[in-house]
DNA sequence: CATGTTACCTGGTCGC
DNA sequence: TGCGACCAGGTAACAT
């Protein structure tokens, strides 16, 4: 479900609420993609300074320690401070509870292939593995057009999947690629070392605008998603192609196709993204 | 090494 | 209505 988009409207939709809680307790229900490290007791006391996101991560900063969350493709988050309406016994697809003094986070996960995981510090063996190989963060001023260019030039890779991978740049996942390739006249299939210059420099900008006009929009809403206060995106209202299977191309009115690649739809504009 | 494929898990939808 | 096949916003681990 959540690309960088709906990770950043989850942050934003909590992180002033908990910061300088104290953890109450914390609670887990079915098993995750990893465990989360430590006793869940031993949570209990710590306070939580921040929450920060470093791709489609989000950081619990504690007084010691921190927490990684990851939503996987069918996470969200919940949180319910006091004079709100309490979020209520845990679901049968709620695995993990953190009762602080400013409130409850929950995070729900059906499919869970999200994540909770302890970590002592950010040199911790495990957040590097999985922090440590992420590409440049989009919305920050150091997603430069030539160190995009630079990543985009050691790659034979189709660009969509290259994009998908989030070794160059973070937090473009499957909704977003097709969208930004659209916007930028690009070919999802072209290897990332043959795009020309100018169609990168529109690529290294459809990046930044859709993901920041995405976040404005409070993210995408496909099925269920909604950030920690409950509130549903509105991106999906404006997306281009994705999801328009036969549908017109909003800029020449041929059929948008749907391809495969790696397992992955894809969907384009055969006449406006000329391999 | 870079690149492509598999696996993880549940639920919704579609065709028969 | 039931059942199987296939699809879904991600990504680490593995195979090639």
């Amino acid at each position: 479900m959540p690309e960088l988009p709906e990770v950043e409207v989850t942050r934003r939709s909590f992180a002033d609420r908990i910061a300088g809680a104290h953890i109450v307790s914390a609670s887990l229900g079915k098993p995750l993609r990893w465990p989360l490290g430590i006793d869940c007791a031993a949570l209990a006391g710590r306070q939580v300074l921040g929450v920060r996101r470093r791709g489609k991560y989000l950081l619990l900063d504690l007084s010691e320690g921190l927490l990684l969350l990851h939503l996987g493709m069918s996470g969200s988050l919940r949180f319910a401070g006091p004079g709100e309406a309490p979020l209520g016994a845990a679901g049968a697809h709620d695995h993990f509870d953190l009762q602080t003094t400013q409130g409850l986070l929950r995070l729900h996960d059906p499919r869970r292939f999200g994540a909770v995981v302890y970590v002592p510090g950010e040199d911790d063996a495990l957040a590097r593995k999985l922090l440590d190989h992420l590409g440049m963060e989009p919305l920050e001023d150091s997603f430069s057009l030539e160190a995009f260019r630079r990543g985009l030039a050691a790659s034979r890779s189709p660009i969509k999947q290259l994009l998908l991978s989030g070794s160059v740049v973070v937090g473009v996942g499957n909704i977003y690629a097709s969208e930004v390739l659209f916007l930028s006249r690009i070919h999802p299939a072209r290897p990332a070392r043959d795009i020309g210059p100018r169609k990168v420099r529109a690529l290294h900008e459809a990046i930044r605008a859709v993901l920041a006009l995405a976040v404005e929009q409070g993210g995408t809403t496909l099925r269920d998603f909604s950030a920690a206060n409950g509130m549903e995106g509105h991106f999906q209202l404006q997306a281009r192609v994705y999801g328009r299977d036969g549908q017109p191309c909003t800029h020449c009115s041929r059929p948008i196709r749907l391809m495969r690649q790696g397992q992955r739809s894809t969907y384009y504009c055969v006449h406006c993204q000329a391999a």
